[in-house]
DNA sequence: CGTGTTTGACCGGCGC
DNA sequence: GCGCCGGTCAAACACG
């Protein structure tokens, strides 16, 4: 699919960089991906991207190694892999191969080290995000339009809600985060419009929708039975509006990229390279982040970092994390330099996960 | 007053 | 057909 869409990606992520910050605890522990619906492949995109991006060498294994190497992994559930210390920390990595549906995923924690702050972190292992994962979720389908529809019929009583036999799952793309905070904050604005108690989970689930007018993003939130402290979000679905400048922290002036048109710019829908790169977090907020950022990437604080994630089907969305896995990959050790508050991704994005070192690839 | 959250009820899919 | 469960709706609230 798309390579071109792919390049573009790639060179975005060359100019944009991701940054973000976390508050020290926050920090990814996983990513999956999917809509259920999709059926496979999760690897299949994320190698295409990963290959296109170019991910590759790394002193420890990043996400995108994982990544590539999806039948490598082994079928076991937690398989952890010490790599080498990117920067001076040890890295910790689990991939996990998911059972179900999902076509993959994978986690990988990476400590950094020795430092402490959260060592419990450093063993996170992957939890398998069956978010969606466990029916095919139809109901999810409705997501964008879906949700345009359902809103339309509003009456519970009545509410015909449709039921396109083909609506098609909206990209999903799901990552865990270790963190007090629920609701990361990642530069959008999003309007919780429910919550439900999780089958398994003493934690209840949390849904939320992007305020955006023509925007149906959703994003669901809720907490690991497993290990508390990780926050699992969810997203659907992508943006279909400019990333909000406004957010906290968030504010910048984007880098221009070349090459890159700008995806938000109200494509509304329309153009492919934008799509892609918009999912989740649009490029414009990486970029935007970038300048300031940069400055940041190491919390002090956070010693440790685990990151995980699996995605399916959606090249948007892959291309979109690819970023933070990009950023990951170098992971430098961590500077001292404060945090500041950027704004959800930072949350989201586990500053170590922030490129230090950008671009390789152009 | 506008915006966002809470919360109980409802809808629809799925498994039995 | 029934019950379970995830997801959504929307009125009631809370807050700035």
């Amino acid at each position: 699919m798309e390579k071109k869409a792919l390049e573009e990606l790639k060179s975005n992520l060359n100019n944009s960089n991701l940054m973000a910050n976390t508050t020290f605890s926050d920090q990814i522990t996983a990513v999956y991906g999917g809509s259920s619906g999709s059926g496979g492949g999760l690897f299949d995109v994320h190698q295409g991207y990963l290959d296109m991006l170019g991910f590759q060498d790394y002193g420890g294994a990043s996400l995108f190694d994982l990544l590539q190497q999806p039948t490598t992994l082994p079928p076991v559930e937690h398989q952890q892999q010490h790599l080498p210390p990117v920067s001076t920390v040890p890295e910790t990595v689990e991939m996990v191969n998911t059972p179900t549906q999902i076509s993959s995923s994978v986690s990988c924690s990476s400590n950094e080290g020795t430092n402490n702050v959260d060592q419990e972190n450093n063993n996170i292992r992957s939890v398998l995000v069956d978010d969606e994962g466990q029916h095919n979720h139809h109901d999810d389908v409705d997501d964008d339009e879906g949700d345009q529809e359902k809103s339309t019929s509003t009456n519970k009583q009545l509410k015909p809600k449709k039921k396109n036999p083909k609506k098609l799952r909206e990209p999903r793309f799901a990552f865990m985060t270790k963190s007090d905070i629920d609701h990361l904050d990642d530069g959008y604005r999003w309007r919780k419009y429910g919550q439900k108690a999780v089958k398994n989970s003493p934690y209840p689930r949390s849904y939320h929708r992007c305020t955006s007018v023509a925007c149906g993003v959703k994003k669901r939130v809720e907490r690991s039975s497993e290990d508390p402290s990780i926050v699992i979000t969810t997203y659907e679905g992508t943006h279909t509006h400019p990333y909000p400048m406004t957010p906290r922290g968030a504010i910048g002036i984007l880098p221009e990229t070349p090459g890159y048109g700008g995806f938000n710019g109200g494509d509304g829908g329309g153009g492919g390279v934008s799509n892609v790169s918009s999912f989740l977090f649009t490029q414009p907020y990486y970029q935007h982040l970038q300048p300031q950022l940069q400055p940041y990437f190491h919390n002090q604080t956070t010693p440790s970092s685990s990151l995980s994630f699996s995605t399916t089907n959606t090249s948007p969305l892959l291309s979109s994390y690819s970023h933070i896995l990009q950023e990951r990959r170098f992971c430098p050790s961590r500077s001292s330099t404060l945090v500041t508050d950027h704004g959800l991704l930072e949350d989201v994005i586990p500053f170590q996960i922030r490129k230090d070192e950008p671009k390789e690839q152009n």
